[in-house]
DNA sequence: TTTATTGTATTAAGTGATTAGTACAGTAAA
DNA sequence: TTTACTGTACTAATCACTTAATACAATAAA
């Protein structure tokens, strides 16, 4: 998938969520070497130290480790894995829902309007 | 409401997006006459400058325009903040289904996750 | 007329994010 | 041993955002 950073919001940031979409997905999975940081780099267009930014920032959160020379790994734990992701769904849940309570929308309104754009996105 | 802005993202950028709020939520009617922009930059805790960047940006939007020295009026024309708010719950919506199915949430999972959350919120 | 308020413009300073460039120590492979 | 790659650290320069401090012209109100 692509990167598709931009210039709204730090990059460094972009990169996490990036990632974690990615561990999310299992696009890594579990124990699985990464790429180094300069080839992260390269692929996200991206200067090495923004990317050794953002990748510290996962090992802080336990996301990942590295081996000093070896290289950086993806977690084994996958119960934190679990929870990354039902906590990056929940933030997306509930931000959308306070976001729609606030423009007006009721709660069988946005189920309604749901419904259609789903079917909508079926038909591509 | 509050201004609740925060660091992660521009400042005039989230003064735009709050006001836009207003606007579509009636806070602001069409029309309706707005706090000086040191009042505006006072409520809000923030430069002036700030506040004239994201009023200057709004005008150029055609939702509100200057008197130079009388003030600054919301505009009249009731179909364009509609079409504002359309476009405000079309952008979440559609951002909130990729991104749902980004992290591997099929359609009826999703209607069941988002009847459920509904139900939680409502017990408040 | 005088006073206060309006939007607007300008300059300077400070901060954080990003890039560029370089460097170092540890290790796996040749 | 030598070579290449690893994560990591550091400095300097640039850029956008923000704040601070003024300043000015136009107008409404006193």
């Amino acid at each position: 998938m692509s990167w598709n950073l931009n210039s709204d919001r730090p990059i460094f940031q972009q990169i996490i969520e990036h990632l974690e979409l990615e561990i999310v997905q299992g696009v890594y999975e579990p124990g699985q070497k990464l790429p180094s940081v300069r080839e992260l780099a390269a692929q996200a267009t991206v200067n090495p130290n923004t990317m050794q930014r953002a990748l510290s920032e996962m090992e802080r959160m336990g996301l990942m480790h590295s081996e000093r020379t070896s290289g950086r790994y993806i977690t084994e734990d996958e119960s934190m894995i679990k929870t990354l992701k039902k906590e990056l769904a929940g933030g997306e849940i509930s931000r959308f829902l306070e976001q729609m309570r606030r423009l007006g929308y009721s709660g069988e309104e946005l189920l309604d309007i749901l419904k259609e754009e789903m079917c909508k996105g079926e038909e591509k």
